[in-house]
DNA sequence: TATGAATGAGTCTTCATTCAT
DNA sequence: CATGAATGAAGACTCATTCAT
């Protein structure tokens, strides 16, 4: 009873703290991390810049929680492929898609996590600016994903169906080749791309066509 | 001899503007496009801010000439290759190669112009910030060095070398993977890579692997 | 009660508002508008640039309300006079005297608007500079001032009292005999002028003569 | 022979001199003068913005000249009609209409000098931009103008011509009508004026009408 | 708790002027 | 004599953030 004004109030903040994610997920998806500012999510929320700052500490930290609340979600889906009872064949395939889709369903995220973050993971911390955060997610979330690729590629080693014998070289080519459309679908948008699940569809279908054992082709 | 002051004076200018880009490049490549100002060029080249814009009039115009140039180089490498007699596939194995090695011999010429400038390209024109003429060169010079990969994509069709039927197609994936290794190993330099050689030739091998028909395999 | 604070928090920034106007309306009039940035009348107010524009979008809404507010307060005077039921001659000579007293009282507030916005919204829409909206207010408030003198002109004619028989033609000479007059006084401060009320008198009266119907000299 | 060189030099230094001045007369009177730069000029010229150095100090004596060039050819013209041996109100009608005619055809040069000179004059030096040399203008050309006409004020009067017997009276009240019309029609060119010059005869017209002696209208 | 005024540093760009050559 | 590179100061405006209320 007595507590009941304090979960209201906890109720309250939390569900406030949710409509601000929501809003700048939309904005930051719709017009980049650096286009968005801190009056234009306080402004489609009509509350004041300043009680943003009751919620979150800057603005970053409003992106870093959407990166890592998204990545989460990669990893998960990841998780019940890798643990699925198929063969690693056929789990490859379907986590190739579930990477190029994801990507393409939250390109700030992945375009600011596996880019910039990149970028950032790689670049000594300048005096301005701490990324060390985004960096952090990045090292997560971002590693976590690729190790998942990398126990899927040793299980199809394990059952002989790749050419190939260092899962490592496996990962690195399979994660190369579906960042590579995921990224170049999302910042080339204006490419005359043939249809879209037709080629992520035959770009994950080459790769793995391109690691998977020959076909003994004998007599 | 007459004219040695002119000739020193644009030898100077010139140089001046060299520098003028290698900076910016170096900037535009480390903090992203939005986050170089004309200032920060100028300080750290030592000159004034409004000197910048004897060299080049707008802060757009600056990436503008680095993107041509890269792309320029890089589709006169691809040429060569288009225009040797040899079969398609081996053309297209070279052409791989060259264009990951291309990247990571010039990463940051590779990174401003793939990455950063397919942002900017694909960045609605809003009032402020018109970045039509970067789109003007997308449409040109980048188109030209892709149309080299999709010319021997139809050649190797017209072979019956690949297993897909639209060029289109098998340009984008190729491309894509190429693209995807080549951003990769520039961005994430920390990643323990396998050895990069090895890697490349891996990559473009299962590239085409993948492509290629199938080798119809019976007694 | 309750809303004390609100209510000082209105009154505060109605009253910041107000020295806004004051000053840019004293620096636009002794500087004229180009030479009148907004750093000298955010410094005149030791304030920051930035906070003018949590009162003014631009630096042409500054104007654009100093315009509007001397418009609406002379034609308000002007319609009493339009409005009254006296002969139309005498409710011009009423009408220029307060149209000269009203500049002369209020010189800043009459340059602004009458010299200055009449520059402004003549200038060609160039790239840089949108003045539409200062056009617009002469569209309206300019053009309903002029109104009220050019409707005493009709009544004139409709009276006989006039030799002319185009009330534009009148209006545009009255109006352009006591602006002169107005800014002259205003602008040439150190002139040596003859005995003030005398001046505007004699001036008004001229103009009337000038206009009046010839008395039919003689039988 | 010998000074041949250094004559043509002078005659080339002199002809360079004089376009400069035509160039910047142009731009002068179609852009005004805040937004006519050095460079803008220079290039129009087709040469070094440095090189206009070589012909005048700073921006604004390549304006004060002209403005001084075209006063001299209106104190010029007005004295003309001052010696005429004409009855002084036909005098009084030619110099009125040459006077708006002359704002007219120079708006740029009459409203610096008229206008901003004016408000200059009665401004005390500030630190900043140094006009004394406009005011000097506006001392001599401008009340030399002035001066002719209260000569002609001043033989109306002897000629038993007005209904005013102070000449600064009628001057200061010829004037500022003139004036107003003038400003009027150069700073409001998009006010629907009626027919040019039927405007300005009526202008004359009136005011001469308004000063003139009553026609003794008896029987 | 929530506000919104305030700021200081920053954005690109222009310009009159100087000066070594 | 003429050049043109260089500059420093200024232009309007934006923004993340702070803080008194």
């Amino acid at each position: 009873m007595l507590d009941g004004i304090a979960d209201r109030r906890a109720r309250e903040k939390a569900s406030m703290r949710q409509e601000i994610l929501d809003a700048a997920r939309d904005l930051f998806v719709r017009e980049g991390y650096d286009h968005v500012s801190i009056r234009k999510i306080a402004a489609k929320l009509e509350i004041s810049p300043g009680s943003l700052y009751l919620h979150f500490d800057d603005k970053i930290s409003i992106f870093e929680y959407l990166c890592r609340e998204t990545f989460d979600r990669l990893s998960a889906r990841m998780k019940a492929i890798v643990d699925d009872p198929a063969p690693a064949l056929d789990r490859l395939r379907r986590a190739g898609r579930l990477y190029v889709e994801f990507g393409l369903e939250n390109p700030q995220h992945y375009m600011l996590t596996f880019v910039l973050g990149g970028r950032l993971a790689a670049t000594p911390n300048t005096a301005e600016g701490d990324f060390s955060r985004i960096k952090a997610i990045y090292m997560t979330a971002g590693f976590e994903c690729l190790g998942r690729l990398h126990t899927m590629a040793e299980h199809a080693i394990a059952e002989g169906a790749l050419r190939f014998h260092n899962p490592a070289e496996v990962t690195q080519i399979l994660w190369s080749g579906l960042h590579g459309l995921t990224s170049n679908m999302i910042t080339k948008c204006d490419f005359p791309w043939i249809e879209r699940t037709r080629l992520v569809d035959s770009m994950v279908d080459v790769l793995l066509e391109g690691v998977r054992s020959r076909p003994t082709a004998q007599p």
